[in-house]
DNA sequence: CGTAAAAACGTTCAATTCGTTCATTTCGTT
DNA sequence: AACGAAATGAACGAATTGAACGTTTTTACG
């Protein structure tokens, strides 16, 4: 185990500023190696001796849990989605953790860690678990690891203005999927919407009577799983029926399109292939200027 | 989000003065860490820790990242369930996760939050959805309110040692309710396990299969909703037959003492009623000696 | 192999925290 | 009410921390 970590993991994954450690790994408190060009170089075991000897505790295990970036920040967006997977799999809550935070922090937006990180993964659990390759319990543990992860993410989103639109949604009837209905109230919610995921498997009445209820100004479907596409679109029709005419109502999934075309009246029913879609079409019904990801001045 | 703070940040939020509070560090009373230059650092579960122990409110919650007016001292157990039914009722987050994370803070177990708070919620909600007093959707985001606060909880508990025993659990096939079995694993996380939760509505067989390959201590099963007891009745049979005669197997629900009588050989097979007894069980089978909520002295 | 982006380098500097002392407040007892 | 003991909070110079900066090294990729 030649694991060599860079100041700014170990910084992190002990919760100090880089300077900080800096100063340290020059003071000899840290025992830090040195690259051809100057570049500190930080075994695993000398951070684990520091922690000891200084009687401190690791703020973030996962980052030193060791396999998958050999030390080093991951960059291709391949690997990390690889190493996402394998931790799925694995049933690695840690690991998933880190891989989620570590992306986020490094500057990927909510949609993209939707769109390319999550949306892979469910599709090659899909797939391996027809295949399969896999138990149903891991499929089933990897979506509890992912729940929490966009959990976590959540906390850690602006809280919406008193002043942000209402967005509510969730999952049409026979449709068991959480994750996407989550993953899109995470998008409008980073887009600086008050935004509500009502669950999976809701029937059409009871989304109409949360709907007037609350007035919101966009409601979401999130359809994966397609099982009775008659009914679905039956239901869709009489939700927007009931519904006020002023509420946008915005469709997402690959099939969705298909199976609810022709039930627009005016431009009302919106129908977005991924997140990146509901982004612009999100942004584009706001009135308010949209303010992403930016800590309001309190 | 901040994981160490410093004195004047929790001075601060706690209300008291920086000097007091650094006085009690050096006491002992805040388990407290030291940079090597020194200074004091402190995790927001030690404050959590001191809080419970010490009976004392959050002035300033935010400091901590927690929601704005949490951590107030609750006066009366009933007054909390009602307002958090309210909160539900009305699909504030906010506000459940304050009444959350105030009862946690005014020293309640994790134990008697589930079965004091949570499992009272529950039974209201279903009982007021049976009356048609509440919509659907109110019930599921409810639930969905509730894992949140859950999952946020969790991450409070202390992570387990590596020496943890392992237990493995979810719902049988036809049982949607996620939340108890989420309970369950909250609870022996409490009580030093490494728990992990499998979800809801799993097939037998994929139970047994993760037993077979993870070889888990203890393996549980929430019961709530019985769909078929015949049908459950014999998967839990073959489940038993299918797994390691070492791994104990609790079943926890009302109506599971019924359904699984006759079952058990030679003491294997468990019942619990409720989560104060799902505890006492585990800590029986615990060999080492359970702590439950107690700082780690690392 | 060469190029461009990303990360780490060393340094400076403002802000924070250190340990300590001391006045003030709070508490229990007479 | 008065008293002493204990706890609290403010203040001080010295020391530590963390953020910023322009420069250099490393890494990813065509």
């Amino acid at each position: 185990m030649q694991e060599l970590l860079s100041p700014k993991q170990v910084a992190t994954s002990i919760g100090v500023s880089e300077s900080s450690l800096k100063r340290w790994c020059d003071q000899g408190v840290i025992a830090t190696e040195r690259t051809p060009g100057g570049h500190r170089r930080i075994q695993v075991g000398a951070v684990i001796r520091f922690l000891r000897e200084q009687r401190r505790s690791l703020v973030r295990p996962e980052v030193l849990g060791l396999p998958v970036g050999a030390g080093q920040v991951i960059r291709s967006q391949d690997k990390a989605n690889e190493a996402l997977f394998d931790a799925l799999k694995a049933g690695n809550h840690e690991q998933a953790r880190r891989l989620f935070i570590d992306l986020y922090v490094a500057g990927m937006s909510v949609v993209q860690l939707g769109d390319q990180v999550v949306a892979p993964a469910l599709h090659r659990l899909g797939d391996s678990w027809q295949c399969g390759q896999i138990e149903v319990y891991q499929e089933h543990r990897a979506c509890e690891i992912l729940s929490r992860a966009l959990y976590e993410l959540r906390l850690m989103l602006p809280p919406p203005s008193p002043s942000a639109p209402i967005a509510i949604g969730g999952t049409p009837p026979g449709d068991d999927y959480r994750l996407p209905t989550l993953m899109v109230e995470l998008v409008l919610a980073d887009e600086g919407w008050n935004a509500v995921s009502l669950g999976s498997n809701l029937p059409f009445g009871t989304m109409a009577a949360a709907a007037v209820q609350h007035r919101p100004d966009l409601f979401w479907l999130s359809s994966t799983h397609v099982a009775d596409a008659t009914a679905l679109r039956a239901g869709m029709a009489s939700f927007l029926a009931s519904t006020p005419v002023s509420m946008k109502v915005v469709v997402g999934g690959q099939k969705s399109n298909q199976v609810f075309s022709g039930l627009d009246q005016g431009g009302r029913l919106l129908h977005g292939a991924d997140l990146a879609e509901l982004q612009r079409i999100a942004s584009g019904l706001r009135p308010t200027a949209a303010v992403s990801s930016q800590p309001a001045p309190d």
